[in-house]
DNA sequence: TGAACACATGAATGGATGTTCAAGTATTCC
DNA sequence: GGAATACTTGAACATCCATTCATGTGTTCA
């Protein structure tokens, strides 16, 4: 049989609507979560808070293009950076950031990827 | 002050661990909602079942664009299509999807968007 | 069969985007 | 002050990606 399919159903409404201009933001937002790169730094942080050299050395990348990927999480609101002596610590901004990360790890590790381009079946 | 960081916590482990194969995979697939037309599109077919003319219009895209997008959200696995008649009527591939797409909704509304450059405040 | 409708597909294009390389700023310790 | 550590920033570059334009495939109906 089906695989369940989206019911519309009865139970509530997509809390937000998602208007083009809405659309925008979240997909900014997302996009975050996007790359490799930027899905390990987080993960990383996720497990708790850490220095700039030793988050690119977990994560494995070098310092330059870490603290590249840093600023922009930063301009995301994602992460935030405080200066600890010489070094500057890194963690999640807040829950909400930990929260979509598990999910998002949750879904798609629920999805089948890798699936054949299969074109449209006939009924 | 403090707005409530990630606490490691007792809780719960996260329960996928993010290898980096693992990452480029779970990115690949973020990144289908990293775009405001296909953010568009999936939040469209959340609503229910939609033919590809009928739905380019309403996400307000043209008819090719709108079927190159879809190619892709079908091989990843995120959308369905199935000929009826002359149309073909394109579908979330299974409530993991909409779950996905209510997940990112609900937290990118939670967070603080267009936060400032800000340089890393020192103690 | 041929016209009309509904989608898919391929090539081309312009605009992002991630990484590297090479300085630049900040902080500590001698 | 000056060297060393830690991190940031800017430019250059190569790649990827969403859209457009033009064309091709599939289906219905006269």
């Amino acid at each position: 049989m089906g695989h369940g399919v989206n019911a519309p159903d009865s139970s509530a409404a997509p809390r937000t609507r998602l208007t083009p201009e809405n659309a925008q933001q979240v997909a900014t937002t997302l996009q975050a979560l996007s790359t490799p790169s930027r899905l390990l730094i987080l993960a990383r942080l996720r497990e708790g808070p850490c220095a700039a050299t030793e988050l690119a050395a977990a994560v494995g990348m070098e310092q330059s293009a870490c603290s590249h990927q840093l600023r922009l999480l930063r301009n995301l609101g994602l992460v935030t950076g405080t200066r600890e002596g010489r070094s500057v610590v890194y963690a999640l901004h807040d829950d909400h950031v930990a929260g979509l990360l598990d999910q998002a790890l949750h879904h798609v590790e629920h999805l089948r990827l890798g699936v054949t381009d299969a074109a449209p079946a006939t009924r």
